[in-house]
RNA sequence: GGGCCCAUGGUCUAGCGGUUAUGACGUUGCCUUCACAUGGCAAAGGUCGGGAGUUCAAAUCUCCCUGGGCCCACCA
């Protein structure tokens, strides 16, 4: 009997094949259909928790999976550089402000913390097992990618290039969500809603000489305050015409809107540019003139009293204070609502007029829900969260950021005209530090020519990585072998951001989808079902989680706690090791078979003939499962045969025959081990990959998927099988015997007579009731 | 306010009109049985969230309610 390598052992010998033999590489000249996958890049310095380790799991079993089934896979490792994280980091690790900081300064710090880095991204990649076509960065297809590498910059701002030449870009001052900390506009979809408890002031206000009350949660808009409204039909307030604010003892009309909710707060609302997005929507209808009171750092300027200067909150508390001293302030209640937040540094957002670049989305609403109609969703209830976005947008995308480490804004100003320039030698530019390479306006002749500063929201590149990993610009023959990529396989929180700007770009560049298929996962919570976040330190990273559990054990307890696509799954402990159990059942299993030689031969009984037909009808409905990406029913079917049936009954009821030497036992038991192990390759490649080469001397990786002749469901036989082989050993424990003793006689099934020989030789019963 | 999903022994889960309602983990008891104590055998534990309806027959189909989870939306 073979003896096999620790867990340990068996994960390092196996990394090691991979890496020598390239096993994963993607081969461009290949004659087989490409499966190309594009993966969620995870930040450079970002911590892979479990819940990202799952996502990198599921992206691999479909990898796995489709190379099984004979398709060249397109599946490159990318990293993702650019954006805000690192410039936070920045500001944090070298004790600098990015606002008055200069720009090439603060880049080359930039460039300095990122070689710093350790890249664990990658490494524990390769620890889980991750197939990516290549670890190395380059510019091949298949090759590892970097989002602030040249090439990739490059392809974005083509991207950028060609939208603006077809018109789809423009640029205008409006209203935006803006993050105070970050110092930047930022997108409808990067913005998070926050359940928070609150204060509700209620406020007396002088109005028409009366006195009445107005409720709000933000008192230190009141300067800014344009009007009081209230709704059409209130009674309450008609006929009243202006208002006299407390505070700032400014002159406000009283207006009337349908909007207006009568039962919340007092009726009467204060509007002010801008408190939220209704108030926004409310100044435009009515034609008031805004009053903007605060500043891109969050404070408080254009009062002309004390609150100048403050930050929000100061300015909250200070107002609140004069206010009740000044004995307008009648009530406080606290109320439970949601507030806007931004999505990176979580701090409330603020509405302010800013110039920016906007992609326009508003106007295809239409367009891309029915090309969201031309995508496979799994599971297909996951469509409903792009369609939900897609029909609740209702502006359009702003993509200009004021932030320095990501893609510049490929664009120079003629100061003189007013035109926009730019070039397209597919170079990658940095217009603010670079001149504008044709020298003079194509337009006026000018030469006062000045570089855009702004950058472009990461959205904006990520959005583009399917484009990217399929050549896009630089090879465009594999381009269009290539594009739509085929999947795409990331969680549910990113449908409205990742896959939406894919699609919209898709959309406007070429009219299809970004993808085929959109594969959309739930999240791992911890094990008593909570929310893993960092807040409640419940997060495990994945290096930590892989010091404890095999690569392959924690691989599979992805899929055996639940379906990942249609519900959270638990990071429990007793899952884990059930996982452990299967892998340690699958190794027994083989260094038992490993006994006895796999030769093919045509002379089966009936029994193994049977036993065949029925693994093979298991094998082929599981492929099925496999190929709608339900890796858990799949898993499920696999571990009930393999150890409930396989190992507990058939393989013992064939014992002794394969000891005394009996060739076709030792054929069809080896074979259904053969491709039980070429099943379990997706979920645990490495005991797998192991086994496959301990035990049939060849690489598991060039093997295929083949549904299975001739199959057949002798599930009832089988199930009576297990019947009779647990009822006598069930006897011989009751009557105190041992397990080769021989009884004399033992009721059986009609049905099983035909395999009578086989319980009789197993158990050595002498004859037979029916 | 709108939408989507879910509800089966302590936990997870199978079930897709007729089953004594799967299986696993956990619990308890017994077993050093020759691939595996990361093993084997056995036991306890569920009126399938509640109600109504369709049907000869419902965990399974329909409706309502309740309780969870998620998403969207301008509640000041």
């Amino acid at each position: 009997m073979i003896s096999l390598d620790t867990d340990e052992e068996i994960v390092r010998k196996v990394t090691e094949k991979w890496e020598k033999t390239n096993s994963f590489r993607f081969n461009i000249d290949s004659d087989k259909p490409v499966f190309s996958i594009d993966t969620p890049p995870p930040y450079i310095n970002a911590i892979i928790h479990v819940g990202n380790a799952m996502d990198y799991i599921i992206n691999d079993a479909i990898a796995r999976l489709e190379r099984l089934n004979g398709k060249e896979v397109l599946f490159p490792f990318g990293l993702d550089k650019n954006g805000l994280p690192i410039e936070v980091q920045v500001e944090k690790e070298y004790k600098v402000n990015i606002l008055n900081t200069d720009r090439e300064k603060f880049l080359n710090l930039c460039n300095e913390l990122l070689k710093r880095y350790s890249n664990e991204s990658k490494t524990a990649m390769i620890k889980l097992g991750i197939s990516f076509n290549n670890f190395s960065f380059g510019d091949s297809i298949g090759d590892a990618y970097e989002t602030d590498s040249n090439l990739f910059r490059s392809t974005t701002q083509q991207i950028f290039i060609d939208l603006w030449k077809k018109g789809y870009i423009y640029e205008d001052k409006k209203i935006v969500n803006y993050c105070p900390v970050c110092h930047t506009t930022i997108a409808d979809s990067e913005v998070e809603y926050e359940e928070a408890d609150t204060s509700l002031y209620r406020i007396k206000v002088l109005v028409d000489g009366t006195e009445k009350e107005i409720a709000t949660t933000r008192p230190e808009m009141i300067p800014a305050c344009v009007a009081l409204v209230a709704n059409t039909s209130d009674e309450r307030f008609k006929g009243l015409k202006t208002a006299k604010m407390p505070i700032t003892n400014a002159s406000v009309p009283v207006i009337f809107d349908e909007s207006i909710d009568k039962n919340f707060g007092t009726g009467l609302m204060m509007l002010c540019s801008y408190g939220d997005k209704h108030d926004l929507e409310l100044i435009r209808k009515h034609g008031l003139q805004e009053k903007i009171i605060i500043t891109e750092e969050g404070r408080i300027k254009n009062t002309s009293l004390r609150y100048d200067g403050m930050l929000i909150i100061e300015a909250r508390k200070s107002i609140v204070e004069d206010l009740r001293s000044a004995g307008y302030l009648i009530g406080e209640e606290k109320i439970h609502s949601q507030h806007p937040i931004c999505w990176r540094s979580k701090t409330p957002i603020e509405f302010i007029p800013e110039k920016e670049f906007y992609v326009k989305q508003k106007e295809f609403k239409e367009d891309l829900l029915s090309l969201s109609m031309k995508m496979k969703f799994y599971p297909e209830s996951s469509r409903q969260i792009l369609l939900d976005w897609i029909n609740s947008i209702d502006q359009d995308w702003p993509i200009s950021r004021t932030r320095y480490y990501g893609t510049e804004i490929p664009l120079w100003k003629c100061m003189d005209c007013g035109e926009y320039l730019f070039v397209e030698d597919g170079k990658y530019h940095q217009p603010w530090k670079e001149p504008y390479p044709n020298g003079t306006c194509p337009k006026c002749g000018s030469k006062n020519i000045v570089g855009e500063k702004r950058i472009l929201d990461t959205w904006f590149d990520s959005s583009g990585t399917n484009m990217f990993i399929a050549g896009f610009m630089r090879n465009n023959s594999f381009f269009d072998r290539a594009y739509p990529v085929s999947v795409r396989i990331h969680g549910k929180e990113i449908v409205r951001s990742w896959t939406f700007y894919s699609l919209l770009k898709s959309y406007i560049l070429r009219k299809e989808v970004p993808f085929k298929e959109v594969v959309v996962h739930f999240h791992v919570v911890d094990q008593k079902g909570e929310k893993m976040s960092k807040s409640k330190g419940n997060t495990v990273t994945a290096i930590d989680a892989l010091k404890s559990i095999p690569p392959d054990a924690f691989r599979l307890w992805v899929f055996l706690s639940g379906n990942p696509l249609e519900g959270d799954i638990r990071f429990s402990q007793d899952k884990i090791n059930e996982a452990k159990r299967i892998i340690n059942k699958v190794k027994n299993l083989a260094k038992f078979l490993s006994q006895f030689e796999y030769a093919e031969t045509k002379e089966i009984g009936d029994f193994d003939r049977m036993v065949m037909e029925y693994f093979n009808w298991i094998y082929n409905s599981i492929l099925e499962d496999f190929n709608r990406y339900d890796f858990f029913s799949g898993l499920l079917r696999l571990k009930n045969f393999l150890i409930n049936v396989f190992a507990d009954h058939v393989v013992e009821l064939r014992k002794s025959a394969l000891y005394r030497g009996e060739k076709p036992p030792a054929y069809v038991l080896n074979y259904i081990l053969k491709n039980s192990l070429i099943l379990m390759n997706p979920l645990a490649p490495f005991t797998s990959d192991y086994l496959f080469d301990v035990l049939f001397r060849s690489d598991i990786n060039k093997e295929k998927f083949e549904l299975k002749e001739p199959e057949a469901d002798h599930s009832q036989i089988i199930e009576k099988i297990v019947e009779l082989d647990s009822s006598i050993w069930k006897y011989k424990k009751d009557h105190g015997l041992s397990l080769n003793s021989p009884i004399e006689s033992f009721k059986l099934d009609k049905e099983l007579v035909g395999y009578k020989d086989i319980f009789s030789d197993a158990h050595k019963v002498k004859s037979w009731s029916v």
